[in-house]
Order: C-alpha cells, then sequence, then structure tokens
RNA sequence: GACCCUUUCAUCUAGUGGCCAAGGAUAUUACGUUUUCAACGUAAAAACAGAGGUUCAAAUCCUUUAGGGGUCGCCA
C-alpha cells in the first residue's frame, strides 16, 4: 500500500487567497483521510517575485485555519542544483536542446501565426539543430515534446482529457541566464517528493501535458491529476479584490471563525448528500476528491455569515471569551461572562457583531435612538418607569427570576401589558427598542446599574416635556 | 482567433435512464413565538441554458447552438 501524499505550492507573491485556501484544504484532507502526509512548497524560482514576508503571511494563515503541513517546508529556490543535474541530464540524452532563437525572431513567430489564426507555439527550429550558433545569443534549453499523437492522462475530477500533442510546444525549460521554468521544476518535484495526488486549480490543467512531457523524459510515475474548478464572483467572473475580501486574513479581521471558512469552502465544489454541517472529523471522515464537481462555483458570502453564525452559537465560553480580546471586549475578569454571551451569542453573526452586542449592554447609551424613544416614552411611561424603579431599590434582586419577578409585579399592579414596562425600560437600559431579553441585561448590570439608566432616563423625558 | 474545461432555483448543491410533475441548504416573503430585535419553528415562492436526436422511458446518453471559465511567456 503506497501511502499517500498532497501537497500545496503556492508562490510567494502575496497573501494566501480564499480559492487557494480550498485547494490546499482540498489537499490536506485527501492526506488526512487516508492517513498519508500533506506537504507544503514554495514556489519562489522567479527571484524577482517573490518575498519572504509573502512566504510568512501564507505560513501564518495556515496556522490560523489549523492546517498543518507534514515535514519540512521545501524552498523551490535551494534546488537549483538539483535541476541542473536534470537538465544536464536530459541534454546529454538529446531529449533537451539548445535554442538560440531571439527574443525578437520568437515575437515575430508568435504574431505570425496570430495573424494566420493560429495557436501560438514554438516551431522547433533548432530541435534538430546540428550547424554553427549565431553569434552572441545565450541560449535558452527546451525540451523534446512529441511532435504528433495525442498526450492523453485520467484526470480524478474531469475524466478523460485529451490534448493534441499539435498543442504542446518544444517549451523552455531552462531560461537563458540558466534558472529553470516552472513546469520543469514542478514536475520533478512532485515526482521526488512522491506525490500520489496531484491536487490544483484547473488554470493548470494545460500545464499538465507539458509536465507529462517532463515526467515521460525524466522516468518518472505519474501520479493521479485533480483539476479543481475554480471560485468566481457571484455573477460568475473571476474573483478579484473589488468582490470583498480575497485574502484568507481578512476573515479573521472581520471575526469569522476558522471552522466556519473551512465549512464554507469544502461545500464550494465538494458535497456529501444533504449536510451542511461537517466538523473537522465528518470531513476527513468524508472527503473523497472523487465528489469534487466539475464545474466553478460562486463566491457568496450568506452562507458564510450563516455558518459563522451557527458555529458562534456553538463555540464555548472560553473559546468566546479569548476570541473576543481581538474584538475589544475583555471578559476574562468579568464574573457575569457566561450570562453576557448567552444573552448576546445569538445577535452575532461574526465577532464584531457579538462585540458590539456586547458593548451595548455594558456601555450605558449615550442617546436615546428618535423613533424608539419617541414611541415609549410617552404617556405614562416616566410614572411607571418611577414605580419600577422604586420596586427594584426596595426588593434588590440579583437573580435573573427576581428581577422578572419585579417585572411582573409592576405588570400586576397596574394591570397593564408587558409593552408598557418593557418599551420604555428597553429604550432606558439600551438606548433602542432592540436587544437581549431584559430579565438578562438587568441581572448583567446588576440592580444599581439598572435604577442608574432608569433615573437618567427619567431625567431626560423631563427635560424634553419642559 | 486556436485549443481545453464547464452549464439543475438568486447562490451553494442532491441527482450516474424509470424511485424526479426534481430533494436539501442559504438568501427572500408570510405566519407563529417574543415586551423588542435576533435566534427558533411552520409555510410559500423559486431551477434541469436552447434546439434536435437515441429510448417504452432522458436532468441523466449522443449531436449541435449559445453562455461562462481557462490556456496560448525565457510568469508561476
Amino acid at each position: 500500500m503506497i501511502m499517500t501524499v498532497t501537497r500545496f505550492a503556492p508562490s510567494p507573491t502575496g497573501y494566501l487567497h480564499i480559492g487557494g485556501l480550498r485547494t490546499a484544504l482540498f489537499s490536506w484532507l485527501t492526506a488526512q483521510h487516508n492517513q498519508g502526509k500533506f506537504l507544503l512548497r514554495i514556489e519562489d524560482t522567479d527571484m524577482a517575485r517573490n518575498s519572504q514576508e509573502a512566504t510568512d503571511a501564507i505560513l501564518q494563515a495556515f496556522e490560523w485555519v489549523g492546517m498543518h503541513h507534514d515535514e519540512e517546508v521545501i524552498y523551490q529556490s535551494k534546488r537549483f542544483a538539483l535541476y541542473q543535474t536534470y537538465i544536464d541530464q536530459l541534454l546529454a540524452q538529446g531529449k533537451a536542446y539548445k535554442c538560440y532563437m531571439s527574443k525578437e525572431e520568437l515575437s515575430l513567430l508568435r504574431e505570425t501565426q496570430m495573424a494566420n489564426k493560429e495557436r501560438t507555439r514554438y516551431d522547433g527550429r533548432y530541435r534538430d539543430f546540428t550547424g554553427q550558433p549565431p553569434e552572441g545569443i545565450a541560449p535558452v534549453i527546451r525540451i523534446k515534446a512529441p511532435k504528433d499523437g495525442t498526450i492523453t492522462f485520467i484526470d480524478g475530477v474531469k475524466g478523460e482529457i485529451n490534448i493534441l500533442a499539435s498543442e504542446v510546444d518544444d517549451f523552455v525549460i531552462a531560461r537563458a541566464d540558466g534558472a529553470p521554468t516552472y513546469n520543469f521544476v514542478v514536475a520533478i518535484d512532485d515526482a521526488l517528493m512522491g506525490l500520489t495526488q496531484v491536487i490544483r486549480g484547473d488554470d493548470h490543467l494545460y500545464n499538465t501535458p507539458k509536465q507529462i512531457v517532463v515526467y515521460k523524459a525524466l522516468g518518472f510515475e505519474l501520479p493521479q491529476f485533480n483539476h479543481v474548478a475554480m471560485i468566481n464572483n457571484e455573477q460568475g467572473k473571476k474573483l478579484s479584490k473589488r468582490d470583498g475580501a480575497t485574502d484568507v486574513m481578512d476573515y479573521k479581521a472581520m471575526g469569522y471563525l476558522p471552522q466556519a471558512l473551512l465549512n464554507f469552502l469544502i461545500r464550494l465544489g465538494w458535497s456529501h448528500g444533504d449536510q451542511e454541517i461537517f466538523s473537522l472529523e465528518e470531513m476527513i471522515r468524508l472527503f473523497d476528491p472523487k465528489n469534487i464537481n466539475k464545474s466553478s462555483s460562486n463566491y457568496n458570502l450568506d452562507k458564510l455569515l450563516w455558518l459563522n453564525a451557527h458555529y458562534i452559537k456553538e463555540a464555548s465560553d472560553t473559546s468566546l471569551i479569548t476570541l473576543l480580546k481581538d474584538f475589544g471586549v475583555d471578559l476574562s475578569q468579568n464574573n457575569k461572562a457566561s450570562a453576557l454571551l448567552t444573552a448576546t451569542r445569538e445577535r452575532g453573526k461574526t465577532l464584531i457583531e457579538l462585540a458590539s452586542q456586547i458593548n451595548l449592554i455594558l456601555q450605558a447609551p449615550t442617546a436615546y435612538d428618535a423613533k424608539s424613544s419617541k414611541k415609549a416614552f410617552k404617556g405614562e411611561a416616566k410614572e411607571i418607569l418611577n414605580t419600577f424603579a422604586d420596586m427594584l431599590s426596595l426588593t434588590r434582586p440579583t437573580t435573573q427570576a427576581s428581577f422578572h419577578a419585579v417585572m411582573e409585579k409592576i405588570v400586576e399592579e397596574k394591570s397593564i401589558g408587558f409593552g408598557k414596562i418593557g418599551m420604555p425600560l428597553r429604550v432606558s437600559l439600551m438606548g433602542s427598542m432592540t436587544g437581549s431579553g431584559l430579565d438578562e441585561i438587568m441581572y448583567i448590570l446588576g440592580v444599581e446599574e439598572t435604577i442608574s439608566r432608569i433615573e437618567r432616563a427619567i431625567k431626560w423625558i423631563e427635560e424634553r416635556d419642559v
């Protein structure tokens, strides 16, 4: 039994993209499911574009979602000597050759082909060249691709893919300065790392026949290829920064839980019957790349929001208290923390919303919402509030139930509906007509603060009515 | 332009020739619950891209048209 090995191979040119995280998740789950290995490889052969900060940002994102890779991170930039031995080998075997075509000649060729409405490709003019090379041209190395026939492979997601050999030209494997190119090193690394499953975006579908040429030339065994369709925006167009957050870490900043993000992403292009909620264990147990959809999916925030709300509701008090610290709310020393979270946890779809719900209770209103105060602070409201405050200072309730008992008592004594006390009381305590249950709020505030807020409201009413 | 991939409610999807006059979820609307908002519950509305075939039978197989995406670098 061969151990399953998968990988994620980003190029460090920026942050980790939400689409990248999904393919990484699929790869990671495939490895976990089969008790295999998930490797990380940084594709930094283009020295001009990559940066250490980008690598760190990607690693940080993986850390946040809790997807850990096995073994050391592999940097392609440190493996140039290795790649060189394979270039030399192919050259010696006559499977690759030096091409002396200048960049000007190459672009002229492309323009001609474009004008003739052909697919642009290198014409192989140096493939069997034996003459005197032109002066002053540093050659590139090209690999000999098959001239005719079809390159076929079975994609784990899309099924059989056939690409005419005429579509694949003798592509460059080493630049004029000697640096190896992407399709060459990817094939070598994937083979050397022992990959059994390559899971990547289907924007790489056309790279696959090229990489197969390399595998064959070097005598490597082919892995199973799986090409996952892209994530588009809600209009079905390519996801861009204009469509909202594309950086994985933005989701942390917006108050999403990593579990919600992963649950959202796994359901984009993959499903297991009618199931919507997946714990990490279920994901690992149920995931199979065979069930990945062929078609692209559109990104829609609504479902992520719903999932996030779900995971906030499920979260323990202690984990929420920890998470909320990043959002300016520290309940670690608050002895009513548990009651606060019970009162607010269903009202926040994100940690940001949850934090603001909590602050709404903790901080006395600085103003009363115009519409709410007009509706609530009218008629005998002032008198009812007064009586209620008196009753509170007399009974001094300390539990949620005893606060509720006072509410019931005033309703009974004055023979009024709950709304007659509820509405003005709510606006007094919260500043508006929405929010958590009044019993809960009063219990959290305690009798002193409750009375103080009521008195402030009464004063406000008096000033208004002068 | 050439080549490749793809097409079920607004969105994510179930569906592999009969269990489908198409199921679930989100979003939407209504009602219930609630002092309020939310959460929750119940219900409603909502799709097989179009056209041709094959078959007793097609969302499912074939052909074709259209839409969307991708690739065509000495980028990755």
